[in-house]
DNA sequence: ATCCTGTCATATGTCGGAGTAATTAACGGA
DNA sequence: TCCGTTAATTACTCCGACATATGACAGGAT
């Protein structure tokens, strides 16, 4: 149930029509009442099967208009969080049926206080995915993959894991990892995990002392794959993964 | 660019204002256009960055009133397939943007030629994943999954692949593994590829022989997982895999 | 007890208009 | 000639009211 009404309401002192609702990030006002109703779900607010209250009370509720709640319940609708049905009214749907793998659903997951549960299941996934991505890559790298990864690397060293410039290199560092892989599949799994749980990682991680230095570890990835050697490779990623689940562990205080 | 403008038009001889529109699936009219435009993009007619027709010229084409065609622009946009801002219009993103591994955009992939490489790209993403799901499997499972396996498998026996019976027991089977790795992620993702890539191959091999008798294959990795010995739950779960790639794309002509 | 049937609440589809924002191009200054 | 600023166009965004269809529920008939 819907515990409170808050803070998506129009601009009360000047009612000129358009929406001047208080948004989320950047987004439009549905993506706003998206963002804010997937968050509740995803946060356990809504049993499963429990029903969203209907069309024109919860429009009227946020004081938004019907269609902006449509749209976004299309949104959730698109990512198998719920399903609605005449007369039956809008329902959750049971966990299983989520895409808990869209990027926008893992943020969703993510900007709560994250299930410690789901967070050990995406590391237990990353753990199995990263290291083989590491084996492809050692096997297909080509100049210039290794190129960009010899770059972030030295970005890396510049900057820090503390400055946005660095995570922003860590980040390149991975994704040219990803590309080197020449796989689709692989590249966009990866990539939605990564970007959840390390944006998690590093809000949680504000206050906190770096645990260690991240650089060597990355150079291992790096030579093993450069010397085209897969199986070195995903065993110097397996020990990367293994940090950053150590790392968001004591961030969580798990 | 738009080839054509058909099939999802109003029944013209009743203009009574609700929508009479040639449907997909079973969906709703948004769900329909959605579909349509889904497929659409998906199967390369729109190339990354090309520009849909415009809100207002598109509903008109197409006969659909401009809400419609709005909300089915919100699911593409949730698949991240689509992105549309002002005055620019409705733009296609590039490929890396899209949510391959969500369960309605692997539908339409695979709905009309697949992409070869993108076939061999999941079934290496399935290599990677679901040997390290029986693996797991081997180490969590309780009674009540082995128990579950043991009746899928019995109901393969009983039917064969070649009936919705048999199809539907070896989901179950498969299914039965996801649930002992006590991994939602895994589970949600393995489920979706599995889902898109039996569909196809089954639709394919309508007409063919069957290839092989694959249940001792599926006895082995049960057996594994049974006795716990997550090594050998691996390798026998390779082994299907290659198996069900072999078969597909024998059945693609690859 | 089961099945049918009518009612009603609720989601779905439609429409046109007002508002807003971003691209484009025209314009003026350097 | 080039570049920054401004204006107009254009398409998305949001709105609210209306019409339609469908599924749930209740009450009655078999």
């Amino acid at each position: 149930m819907v515990k409170e009404n808050p803070s998506l309401h129009r601009d009360e002192t000047d009612n000129s029509g358009a929406a001047k609702a208080v948004r989320g990030p950047g987004r439009r006002l549905h993506g706003a009442i998206a963002h804010k109703l997937g968050m509740a779900i995803l946060s356990g607010q809504y049993a499963p099967g429990d029903t969203l209250s209907g069309e024109v009370a919860f429009a009227e509720e946020l004081e938004v208009s019907r269609s902006a709640y449509r749209e976004a319940i299309q949104v959730l609708t698109a990512k198998g969080l719920v399903e609605s049905r005449p007369k039956a009214g809008t329902r959750v749907l049971p966990r299983n049926r989520w895409n808990l793998l869209d990027p926008e659903v893992l943020a969703w997951a993510f900007a709560g206080e994250p299930d410690i549960q789901f967070v050990r299941d995406l590391f237990e996934l990353r753990a199995i995915v990263e290291p083989a991505a590491a084996r492809l890559a050692a096997q297909r790298r080509d100049k210039d993959d290794l190129r960009i990864m010899k770059d972030a690397l030295a970005a890396m060293r510049r900057h820090t894991l503390a400055t946005e410039a660095g995570r922003a290199a860590d980040r390149d560092f991975h994704n040219a990892i990803l590309n080197a892989t020449r796989n689709d599949a692989l590249l966009v799994l990866t990539a939605s995990i990564g970007a959840a749980v390390n944006w998690t990682t590093q809000y949680k991680q504000r206050a906190r002392a770096l645990p260690r230095n991240p650089i060597p570890d990355h150079v291992r990835v790096y030579d093993a794959i450069a010397a085209g050697d897969p199986v070195a490779a995903a065993e110097a990623m397996g020990v990367l993964v293994d940090l950053a689940l150590e790392d968001t562990a004591s961030a969580m205080g798990g």
